[in-house]
DNA sequence: TTGTATGCGTTATCAT
DNA sequence: ATGATAACGCATACAA
């Protein structure tokens, strides 16, 4: 019978001014029914309603309701490099709980261009999302500062923007770093060196090799501790230069000391892994070895690669929920969420030296 | 001076309103300069109204040219699991793809509940997305119909739907599975097992297991070719079966017959490699392997895993290609693009038998 | 070439 | 308790 009236536009779905009309009610009451379900319904109007609703399937449009109402029920979430498995791992837990509190994520991958990082912002801002679950590098001239963000809450996963008031959820890295040293340490592995990505301005690689050196100061003289920054394959020293930092790591063992490294993430594990390849060595015989990110392949390695595992799901949950929080109206400081690591034991930090 | 009229809402950006009084023009005027900007326009209008959108940083509202156009530039992806490889590389290509040519990706991941297919479908048709990218299970009473769709194109990749008129990428797996097989046969294997993730339904899974099969026939009655399903660590036998599996294969070598296993992709490799690991066996010695996939450990694992890197970017940049075609009008029959893959030989598939 | 008026699908403010 | 009606920000058919 009663075709769409509004035959220009979108086909197909039914509009509340259909529901309206078969209810024989006017729009109004039919949003009010959906909306303000608690009070204001008479009983035989709203039975009416409710009818009408099932029978044309109706839900009602994002899109009109983001207009009308301001906010979208859509979530921006913007990620350095969509290819770091602690994105991905974390960029699950965060759309879980999303679909779970009926919110959508829009997103942006910056591929690494840290100088993108406004233009996805504004993109996302476009597009009337309520908030922005940000894990990118937040340094340098692009770093997004809080109007750019034109007033919509943000939570900060891994990475600190300096001066931004926001919510943070991160691993407690100084505890995780505690945990790593103080196994590396009591399996007698005094030679310690920490190898990162290039620290410049990434707030967990400065935070971790901040702990780092505590670890190793709060041990007292007896360890060694030294930092090494890894660059890309992009760069054509990369492989030398950490191929002489292994070497020069395994120099300083003998005599009763055990050296170990210790790789800041997933990226910097596979290249130390790959390194440990060139050189012909093994985790576990010639150098120990931890490693932050835990990964499906970790335990295949050698005799496996103990790694410090990043709750990753629990970080996504965390601060998709944060975020829906303060899209729920809760207001307060900016709140830090530290989570916990796990370290997992394998045999590159256990097995005797050769 | 001017505050915004419009107090109740979206503060701060600025609307087309603004922008007209700005300039001194009606909003149709503006509207016209921005959408139809070859056309109908006075070129003194045309300064002030520019003059006015630089001045005000004016960018449309996406949502309210959503609403009017009923087009919305948004593209909805869904993903059977984002935990796989596979499937982040691929969304990663066709987020890429979106970017340059102006749409913004809503994700939906299913967490390989397939059950949710269409529930992610609904969600996304309600945002009014122009179209579907679908990695999907596509099987099943929950399997996305035409129609489901709202008349909405979509691209299928890696997955077909049975019945579904859809544009479709994916690797050509039928001739990156003769390559396999035909390397292998070369390195002088001839005891061939397939390993796959459970077929029931998956288009992929069933061709490579099919091409599979062909491929062996088609070397002759010298290679015998078996295939295993291998089950999720849910499943309690899991890992008997598929150790009991491998030990069958490695029984069918000797006298001079070399035995290999083909995963199917890199989800089976993971467990093959942890079954090897389980069995105290390496990859080269006892048997050959080659699986599909590559990944960034591949060559980390013992002498290094020998796969077939499936074009990921590729994949991904051609369905959001494919796609946004379809979006800009191109109408024509569903196309299939079948992207070769590449073998990359490591010491899995050529190191002499033990 | 430009302006006016209307519609897109909702919500919300006012009457009633 | 319910119904007109005006936003929301934009595009467009129609007038001028």
């Amino acid at each position: 019978m009663s075709t769409r009236k509004s035959v220009g536009r979108a086909p197909g779905r039914a509009t509340i001014g259909d529901v309206a009309e078969a209810a024989g009610v006017s729009k109004a009451t039919v949003s009010r029914f959906l909306n303000h379900r608690e009070r204001l319904l008479s009983p035989d109007i709203a039975a009416r309603v409710e009818a009408a609703v099932a029978k044309l399937q109706y839900s009602p449009s994002p899109m009109a309701q983001a207009l009308s109402r301001g906010r979208s029920r859509l979530i921006g979430l913007v990620v350095a490099d969509v290819s770091n498995p602690f994105s991905v791992a974390v960029l699950r837990g965060a759309e879980k709980a999303c679909q779970e509190a009926g919110y959508l994520l829009m997103l942006f991958n910056l591929g690494n261009e840290g100088s993108r990082e406004r233009e996805a912002i504004d993109a996302l801002v476009r597009y009337q999302v309520d908030g922005f679950i940000l894990n990118t590098l937040g340094r340098g001239a692009s770093a997004v500062d809080a109007d750019t963000l034109h007033g919509k809450p943000a939570v900060l996963v891994d990475r600190r923007h300096p001066g931004m008031r926001a919510d943070f959820v991160s691993l407690d890295n100084g505890e995780a770093m505690q945990t790593v040293c103080a196994h590396l340490v009591a399996g007698g592995f005094t030679e310690l060196l920490y190898i990162s990505e290039p620290s410049k301005g990434v707030s967990s690689r400065r935070e971790r090799i901040a702990a780092f050196g505590d670890c190793a100061k709060a041990q007292g003289a007896n360890v060694a501790a030294q930092v090494f920054e890894s660059h890309d394959d992009a760069d054509p020293q990369a492989h030398e230069e950490l191929d002489g930092a292994l070497k020069a790591l395994k120099r300083r063992a003998g005599r009763g000391r055990r050296a170990a490294v210790v790789a800041g993430n997933s990226v910097v594990t596979l290249r130390v892994a790959a390194a440990m390849t060139r050189l012909g060595w093994q985790f576990g015989q010639e150098l120990g070895f931890v490693g932050f990110d835990d990964t499906e392949w970790a335990s295949l390695i050698g005799s496996g690669l103990s790694t410090m595992a990043q709750p990753t799901d629990a970080i996504g949950h965390a601060a998709a929920t944060c975020l829906i929080e303060r899209l729920r109206g809760f207001e307060g400081p900016p709140r830090q969420l530290l989570l916990p690591g796990q370290l997992l034991v394998r045999g590159s930090s256990v097995a005797a030296k050769g």
